[in-house]
DNA sequence: CGGCCCATTGACAGGCATCAAGTCCGGTGG
DNA sequence: CCACCGGACTTGATGCCTGTCAATGGGCCG
């Protein structure tokens, strides 16, 4: 079966832009592409029936969100940032993934990926204590985060998706970084950038003192 | 179309048996077979650094647990009450995926079942209020738990096990099924039995009203 | 029968959600 | 260039939820 409507060989040569709160896809469409995210930040928005907004993992330059094990996206998908993405027939990634089973012997490694993402998150959530919390978290993402030269990191993420994350409110996530900063464990030297300043401190916090 | 994975002599013809409490493997040990479960319920456990139980999921039979997605088992696995296992070599899991995969043209089931389950802890963990928790996981696992003659369901879950997968204390867990108990929405007639009394009510709380 | 673990219940304090203002910032239009 | 506007962030006050500690009861197993 060939493919039917996008068979742009040219497909992965040409990035696509995306808006900050544009949508990728929906809930429940079903999951015909794979986006290759290549610049950007990009969340997962899971909606409860009554419409309690969960955000179930952030995305970053390089990850693959969608990924079509099932027949239909379990989650929305939205740009956090404004994006740059490919987009890669499910057909397409397919072949990849039979490929790379075949050969390296191992599975697809975006597979294990998405799967430690969910799982990280659960992990996290599962915590009790949101300063907790926001350390685990931030030492998840620290390592997709871009340094600045005075070794800030940009983190473009608005509050009240990092309070969707780790099922808290804004207010919530505001007074924890306040304390952060007053514990000097962090710093905030500019808008939407912070600085990590006490590492130590910092990872006992995120693993629970 | 043939039955497709079953077909080992040896290996799958003999179900070994585990007792309550032991363990079928280790978190961080390297995966190299995947458990078949057969009978019984076993948890997945994930212990944090410094000593916080969190339990990742519950399986029940049918299931595979510990899929070789990375080269280490991301949680422990123990059983919960007395069980029939089964215990794939690693390889031969890779195998039938690839089968699975090239044949059906689609993943192995169980990636998405082992996804699916992790994902919808996720979810029920992010939600606030105890009594939604509650009622959303045991909407998650009803299908997986024999009725009784009366309609009663047979939930042979410590409820400190209930707890340590909400990610909140034994006493609430208790207090909450107290208060469904009040509220008419469940029954609870024998010990490790449960029967929804109230399903419409049941669901609406699950869904957070 | 004794011991142990789990379930239950009560009391209590602390954390966090919620509501409500107020402030800051970037963007837009005049 | 400036004024305006809307959204995000910030901060305070308040009450509920739920985590914690402690004690009791109950069932199971040795």
């Amino acid at each position: 079966m060939h493919s039917p409507v996008r068979s742009q060989p040219q497909c992965s040569a040409i990035a696509m832009p995306a808006h900050a709160g544009e949508v990728l896809f929906l809930e429940a469409d079903p999951c015909d592409h794979v986006y290759e995210l290549r610049r950007g930040i990009a969340r997962g928005v899971y909606i409860s029936p009554e419409g309690e907004r969960q955000i179930t993992g952030f995305f970053f330059a390089g990850d693959q969100i969608g990924l079509p094990l099932c027949d239909r996206y379990r989650f929305t998908a939205e740009a956090v940032t404004d994006l740059l993405y490919i987009r890669h027939s499910r057909l397409h990634w397919h072949d990849a993934l039979i490929r790379s089973c075949t050969e390296d012997g191992r599975l697809h490694p975006s597979i294990m990926a998405e799967q430690d993402q969910i799982f990280r998150r659960g992990i996290i959530v599962g915590r009790n204590g949101v300063l907790a919390r926001i350390c685990a978290f931030l030492m998840s993402i620290v390592d997709h985060l871009s340094m600045d030269a005075d070794g800030a990191l940009l983190l473009p993420l608005p509050q009240i998706d990092i309070a969707a994350y780790l099922a808290t409110s804004p207010e919530t996530v505001c007074r924890a970084l306040r304390q952060l900063r007053e514990m000097h464990v962090i710093a905030v030297p500019r808008r939407d950038y912070i600085a990590i300043t006490d590492r130590a401190r910092f990872e006992a916090i995120a693993n629970g003192i």
